[in-house]
DNA sequence: GCAATATTTAACTAATTAGTTTAAAACTAA
DNA sequence: TTAGTTTTAAACTAATTAGTTAAATATTGC
């Protein structure tokens, strides 16, 4: 990720398996770095440079308290992705292969697609 | 990206504005590699590095066809994002938002959500 | 002020990534 | 067979990433 606009940087957050174990954490409440560094096997400093990616790419909020970090999840960044992914559902999305399917059906007079 | 878990592959593929050209290009239909090249600044030699990327993450799929390799794009990775995404959406999903207060109301009793 | 706690920064290493240029491989067509 | 086309591989460089340990910073409570 070489490049810097904000699509990879999120993408690029999340293409790490601890860093999508941390926002899955954050879904269920705020947590400090301590809190969030636990239940991993590295070091807090690994813990706390992966949430400090994710916070560059706009997935977390911080409130300073005492000598304590406290991280929020912050979705609207993949709401962006939500967006670029809709681009692409059309290509998965069942219903709408069962409808394409149909229209291809009815253009060929298909009869079994008549009743 | 040291981790080769597919999610974390497929994020990673993603986190590339080249990649997610390369991808946007192959949703209009198959394309070969010159093809794929050709709006793009770098060297033929580096589109074919991000297109074996896409591969590997299983992003687009490969058909030879004399010394042309034709690509197209494979969507069933995206489906797995959305799959990730979902877990997340009532986070920024104003309907669910809108459902969920309206849940609430039912709960409390508010005379105003009743008619 | 001092000791303890929480977090970040610095300095470093090893591995990966993104690009380059050049060469090789595979195929076509004459 | 030879020349041209398309693509990949090899060898290389420069930058980035993910981790480490150790030191620094900031805050609390006594």
């Amino acid at each position: 990720m070489t490049t810097t606009d904000p699509l990879s940087q999120v993408f690029g957050a999340l293409a790490d398996p601890t860093r999508r174990a941390i926002l899955a954490r954050l879904s269920l409440g705020e947590a400090s770095v301590g809190e969030l560094a636990k239940p991993h096997e590295m070091s807090l400093a690994a813990v706390s440079k992966h949430i400090k990616v994710l916070e560059s790419a706009g997935l977390i909020g911080r409130k300073k308290d005492a000598q304590f970090s406290y991280c929020t999840l912050v979705a609207s960044p993949l709401k962006d992705i939500q967006g670029w992914l809709d681009a692409y559902r059309k290509f998965w999305d069942d219903n709408l292969d069962q409808f394409e399917a149909y229209l291809a059906e009815l253009q060929r007079g298909d009869p079994k697609s008549k009743q």
